[in-house]
DNA sequence: ACCTATTGGAACAGATTTGCGGCAAACGCG
DNA sequence: CGCGTTTGCCGCAAATCTGTTCCAATAGGT
């Protein structure tokens, strides 16, 4: 399984460590682990990590000094989620302001402890939802607006990578003519059957140097992209 | 006061709406109110907030499609915070793997959620500066404003550096023009096409000098930084 | 106040993309 | 088979996007 991002964990009760521990390793995260402050900040500031899970209460150092000392001095930006029994607002509003990202009482429910771990690291890498479409060895990057087939690199205009990206969106539904227009331009759409021309572009662009066609036409309906594994 | 930050507000019920409106106004935020999912989804996408506090169960449209419409079709990756009576583990998971970033459950103390605000808008204008930015050989320190390519110092002006901060951050994703104009002169940009000029010679300063150009153009598309260890 | 670096603006040229019409081939149907 | 309709396939001209240049306005430092 792909790893689904760095975590460490500073906690001193071995019992709870532990139990997070064996639950995220099991769910594909790769884990360091510290049982007090220094080690724990020293693993903070050397290493670098998605996230970091934190207990207020440590030997050595406690939950908010390192907190802050990792944001102050060390000026790194590692998201950190606290982890705690202590459960009043003061000390909620502490630890946020400290620098912590999320705060979460204990007992706790792991699953949501996950939940909001994910939260973290999927505004940290800047992901928001998949920006990655694809169908058979066709692959489009709407983050880069990249397309690329077996590997190869395609050479697309602005409007073909529209086509394509709405296409794929539905694959491997058909795409009536009428909708396509209007999801790319909207609602003053062109007065002559362009679509035409550019889905000709389009093909000559991502089937032609290739095997097998992927841009499929349906017969007074509209166009759709074959998705050969699932086909 | 300067303010705190834009917040938009969407939730249902009269009563805790103007509570919440109430109290963050009192505390120096700027405050957009919607009652309902479609108003509400409305504003997020056509202005910018710093964070938005979207209540599950509404009128119109639910929260979490609402959120999920934002992130996937809008493509915006402003903060979410959920605020909500359902407080079931199953609740908590959709709605931050809907896109959340944080889940306070009803009732709450209002001051937990004005701290967990704080704590989004702190992350999301990069409060703490992480350091260091770098895209193959050219690194930027956004502590010292300053940028280097294989050790050689480069000369950029204080707006080459903002443009420079904002793709490495995007990096290597695109980020559109208008997008760019944006983030660096905030809502009122200048009006007339300026940005080329500055690509122009910040491309003299940061790729010119160099054998391989890093700052790409994607026609149609907007910028980007091309990232040599990664493609 | 003066000088310098930076910024905003306008104009132009080249490249790319797009819109469009026309013709031929393919398709669906009675 | 014959007919109307839909689709594939170009090539051309207009529109758009970009890079480049030059210059005036502005900000900042001394």
């Amino acid at each position: 399984m792909k790893t689904q991002g760095a975590v460490l964990l500073i906690e001193d009760h071995r019992d709870i460590a532990e139990m997070v521990y064996a639950w995220l390793e099991g769910r594909g995260y790769a884990l360091d682990y510290a049982a007090d402050g220094v080690t724990g900040l020293h693993l903070a500031v050397t290493n670098h990590y998605d996230v970091i899970v934190l207990d207020l209460i440590l030997p050595g150092m406690d939950g908010l000094e390192l907190c802050a000392k990792v944001r102050q001095e060390a000026r790194r930006d590692t998201p950190i989620l606290m982890l705690t029994a202590r459960d009043t607002l003061h000390d909620k509003i502490a630890g946020l302001d400290a620098g912590a990202d999320d705060y979460l009482v204990k007992p706790f429910e792991i699953r949501e402890l996950e939940a909001r771990l994910r939260a973290l690291i999927r505004r940290r890498r800047g992901d928001l939802s998949p920006e990655r479409l694809s169908a058979g060895d066709l692959v489009l990057d709407t983050g880069t607006f990249r397309a690329s087939r077996c590997g190869r690199e395609l050479s697309l205009t602005p409007i073909g990578i529209k086509i394509l990206t709405e296409l794929l969106k539905a694959s491997p539904r058909v795409v009536s003519r009428h909708e396509l227009e209007r999801r790319i331009w909207g609602d003053v759409l062109p007065n002559s059957d362009v679509l035409r021309s550019h889905l000709y572009s389009l093909r000559k662009a991502v089937d032609r140097p290739f095997k097998e066609p992927l841009l499929e036409t349906v017969q007074g309906a509209g166009y759709r992209i074959r998705n050969p594994d699932a086909d």
